[in-house]
DNA sequence: AATTATAGCGAGCGCTCGCTCGGTTTTTTT
DNA sequence: AAAAAAACCGAGCGAGCGCTCGCTATAATT
């Protein structure tokens, strides 16, 4: 389980010191633990309780078809309005069979908050794995880009459809962000303490980057239409925080 | 019914060019047109096919408390999930006392979107009146700002509850946030050709702006967790925007 | 080949939903 | 005071919901 990701992140931690060595978004792909049947096959291993099915294969396949339809779904009217039988229907699957991986229509939500929440949570401790603090920023921000982009309808469902989770999950959702903003505000302030950023409130520039790193998963028609790429995204969105740091210089990868 | 708003931002197009006058909050409270009951006077009459209601002031004082409760039950689970028995108890109103306001529950997103849709329309407008594009924005930007912590949850409602609309509708609500970014776009744009701004992409700083215009509007438990006021935020908005224009100054009321 | 374990199925249960409508009360008009 | 108009009420309708469970089909084991 394990396997890539935080062995890399820790391996790795004496050699990264600035930002010269930011990762591009390949290497994340390659080294993202959670893409493909290993997102299904977690959900597996870590929901034994409310999944039925004995063997991983048939789950894993089956709560492969839940999510896709889920999303597809849900994204044009919401998940409440999403009815067992619709997905039933999408999947190809039927209600007994949707039953032998859920306990309940929740779950599919609850599985979406669990991913989210322990994504996030290991991109953001392997930003702080970084010497410097303009790289810890720089590589928290990225990750989140990359991350969001490979499992864009997972971001973007946990956002819209927090609301349909218990008031304690609700928290957990809410918690993800508000953790972020904080650990960009920590180390932005740090920044300022040792003369390296020039801003006046770490808080709402923290806050200012968020907002346009979740701009990019929520609304993906925008970028598209627009013909801009994560790249270019990165880009525009690096040299923002470059401005709004007062850097002269976030790293020379920046300005290609 | 166009009595203060449109009429003030006219008739005094020509003493505004430069970004010296910026509008204090109070100031456009105080000639907003959809205010308390002037808003739900404009719904009474404009929706009359809907409305079953004779007088304006039964028909207004029901829209009132109907909008009130919606507000309040639908932000914790969502427009779907609330009923309309719910909303018979917490407005105080019978199922067919709701009616007689309503033609049927989607009315109630429909008005949020007329509402939202017309105040954020006259403001764009209202802002191209300027002279010089650097007020032109950022009394786009304010005005934005202003207006939508006057009607804070009728822009959240929105926002959350777009997909709840027929797709028709759903395009209408799209709309709303395109235009308003085409609308930043082309002013910076504009900056950036007359030599006054210096930006690599006006389309996503323009992104980024409505971005963190939403968050106000979208989160602001944050804001209220970190003691930011209105004017605190919108001091920090202003600042951020002109650093993204590599602006020596915006206003010099921006630094007091 | 027989037996057992797992997966797959979908009609049907109890329930809540949006919405209606005939009857009652209140307000306005005459 | 009588009559007309408007507002108010809430039990009840059909539809659709999440979810169950007895059953069948398939795969694995012996």
């Amino acid at each position: 389980m394990t396997n890539s990701y935080h062995d890399c992140s820790t391996s790795h931690t004496e050699k990264r010191g600035n930002t010269a060595d930011l990762e591009s978004f390949e290497a994340y792909r390659t080294r993202f633990a959670y893409s493909g049947d290993k997102l299904f096959h977690w959900l597996f291993e870590h929901n034994q309780q409310r999944i039925k099915s004995k063997k991983v294969e048939v789950a894993a396949n089956n709560l492969k078809k839940i999510f896709a339809a889920t999303f597809k779904l849900s994204a044009k009217t919401g998940f409440h309005e999403m009815s067992l039988r619709d997905l039933s229907q999408e999947t190809g699957i039927s209600m007994g069979g949707l039953y032998s991986c859920l306990s309940k229509k929740e779950d599919i939500a609850l599985m979406v908050l669990d991913i989210v929440e322990l994504v996030t949570s290991e991109n953001n401790h392997a930003a702080q794995q970084h010497q410097d603090v303009a790289s810890q920023l720089v590589t928290g921000i990225q990750h989140h880009l990359y991350a969001s982009t490979l499992l864009q309808p997972w971001f973007f469902f946990l956002y819209f459809e927090t609301r349909c989770l218990s008031t304690e999950n609700q928290l957990r959702s809410k918690a993800i962000e508000t953790q972020t903003i904080a650990l960009f505000e920590q180390m932005i302030t740090r920044g300022v303490d040792q003369g390296q950023f020039n801003v006046d409130s770490p808080y709402f520039v923290a806050q200012a980057i968020l907002s346009v790193l979740q701009d990019w998963y929520l609304k993906p028609w925008k970028s598209k239409e627009k013909q801009i790429d994560l790249n270019t995204y990165s880009r525009h969105l690096l040299l923002m925080v470059k401005r709004l740091l007062n850097l002269g210089e976030v790293s020379q990868t920046l300005n290609p």
